[in-house]
RNA sequence: GCCGGGGUGGCCGAACGGUUCAGGCGGCUGCCUGCAGAGCAGCUAUAUGUGGGUUCAACUCCCACCCCCGGCUCCA
């Protein structure tokens, strides 16, 4: 809209600060965000993380920054455990589903997108999968060796985080407390023969026993990439040895993010980015624990495939600041959705009744300021909405043009389709229409109980049918 | 065990020492309506895990305790 004078504040994980946002290239913001697994369908949890980091992504556009948005799609299968028995999550995806490797991965990668779709995420400036990427990562890997990171034991090539200087920052420990709190919580076997608990391997060798699907030549020997090695050699070539944030979800700290510095940190002497934002889990409410145990995941389809709208899921994450853990219940989703519809209901009335200046009075900049201040303020997003539901509610001094326009302005940004119902394409069944029409004809004879009777029969197709001083309306209520 | 984050009204959640807890949902009343819905006007709820402390003032800072959640090389 226009360039505004506001700053941008971020949390930075790597100081443990707000910090205000400094971009490296004027105008320009270079970000890269942790991609997903493709061997699985994405459930409601990762989404709310990319949600969070779609969300920074409107939010700098917003302020006139052009965004270079990189994000990675892991179809390496990595191995549950570090020990050799473990299994490769890619692999056991394969066999479950009597396909390829590559079959897993192209389709799950599409069903991500797919619902990326729904939620509105934006799609990234670039995509890049791991796997088009095994001789970047080579070459990576032999310049930590030159540099002396490395050393190779039986199973793998490994860094060497001894050698680094105040490896793990992120995480606000320290090398050695690091390696003790490793050591007390392993629930996991490791290979004995790692000089610290904290290395983490470069390149896996293949198992002797057996062929993987996903194996490549390398100068150590046949094998496939450490999970943290395609960030790292992904990001720097795509966004250079230095961009400006890196992000993903908070689990992300300890050790995924952990390493990748530590890896940039050994080829060119400092952390790849400048900003670390992590977004809190999603968790679920008492009523949820059910399913959790019983192994099932929520997916983007599952809340569709109970009548909500998946954007219903987009406002929920909205309510609460993204480094907040966020309740998930069915009755939370079923607010949001209740308020997400309200809202869009009082877009299409304003729509109905434009009149009003264009012009932009002095009360619409400062609600146009507010919102901007409180987006740029950490991504406060509740404070945002709730902006949004006084302009709604309470704002007398604004025309009808003026609101709608500030509204409009917001979703850029919110990204719920708030005006979704103002030029709304859906088409009633032939028979609904039928329905309305003899109810219509049950109102002019005054026959109550006739029309109330089809009223409850158009409800119980999801029709919902309203009438006001205009007529009859109708709408379909999603639930 | 260690690290991190929390405990706010029926529910979800803001609040980063200072006008009445933002806002949403739910519920209630009135207007409107044949009724409902929507909308509008208004209301709701002794809130801040417990016990201390600092301060003119604490949800917000300090101490102790209780409880919960997440992580600890699969993880958004």
């Amino acid at each position: 809209m226009r360039n505004p004078k506001g700053d941008i504040y971020l949390f930075n994980t790597l100081t443990r600060k707000r910090e205000k946002f400094v971009p490296i290239e004027k105008g320009k913001v270079r970000m890269y965000c942790c991609g997903p697994t493709v061997y699985w369908y994405a459930h409601i949890g990762n989404f709310r993380t990319y949600i969070f980091e779609d969300v920074l992504r409107r939010v700098l556009e917003f302020n006139g920054f052009e965004v270079k948005h990189v994000m990675n799609i892991t179809d390496v299968g990595h191995l549950t455990s570090d020990a050799d028995t473990g299994e490769d999550k890619m692999e056991v995806g394969a066999q479950r589903e009597r396909k390829t490797v590559w079959e897993i991965a192209d389709f799950y990668a599409e069903k991500f997108f797919e619902d990326s779709e729904r939620l509105n995420i934006l799609r990234p400036t670039i995509v890049c999968r791991a796997t088009d990427h095994i001789a970047d990562m080579i070459e990576f890997i032999r310049k930590l060796e030159e540099k002396g990171y490395t050393y190779i034991i039986d199973d793998g090539v490994y860094f060497d985080t001894l050698k680094l200087k105040n490896y793990g920052k992120l995480t606000g420990m320290n090398f050695e407390r690091l390696n003790e709190t490793l050591k007390a919580g392993a629930r996991v076997e490791y290979n004995p023969n790692k000089r610290n608990l904290t290395d983490f391997c470069l390149w896996r060798f293949s198992p002797k026993d057996r062929k993987r699907q996903m194996e490549w030549d390398s100068p150590w020997g046949v094998g496939f990439p450490g999970w943290h090695i395609e960030c790292t050699v992904m990001g720097m070539k795509y966004l250079g040895e230095h961009f400006d944030i890196h992000c993903g979800g908070i689990d992300h700290i300890p050790i995924h993010h952990t390493n990748e510095i530590a890896q940039a940190e050994a080829a060119t002497g400092r952390p790849p980015a400048n900003y670390w934002l992590h977004g809190a889990f999603l968790v679920f409410g008492k009523s949820m624990k059910m399913a959790k145990s019983a192994g099932e995941i929520i997916t983007v389809q599952t809340i569709m495939d109970e009548g909500f709208d998946p954007l219903a899921f987009r406002y929920l994450c909205l309510t609460a600041h993204y480094r907040s853990e966020l309740v998930f219940t069915w009755e939370s989703l079923q607010s949001a959705q209740n308020a997400l519809s309200t809202l869009r209901e009082h877009v299409r009335s304003l729509a109905e009744n434009l009149e009003g200046s264009v012009s932009r009075s002095p009360k619409f900049e400062e609600y146009y300021e507010k919102f901007l201040e409180a987006v740029n303020d950490d991504l406060n997003m509740p404070k945002a909405l709730a902006l949004t539901w006084v302009l709604v509610r309470e704002e007398k001094m604004l025309t009808n043009r003026e609101k709608y326009d500030l509204l409009m302005e917001f979703d850029k940004v919110f990204a719920l389709d708030l005006a979704r119902n103002v030029q709304r394409e859906e088409k009633l069944p032939p028979e609904a229409e039928e329905l309305i029409r003899k109810r219509e004809d049950a109102r002019k004879a005054k026959d109550w109980t006739a029309a109330d009777k089809i009223r409850e029969q158009l409800r119980a197709m999801g029709i919902i049918v309203e009438d006001t001083p205009q007529g009859v309306r109708w709408r379909i209520e999603k639930r």
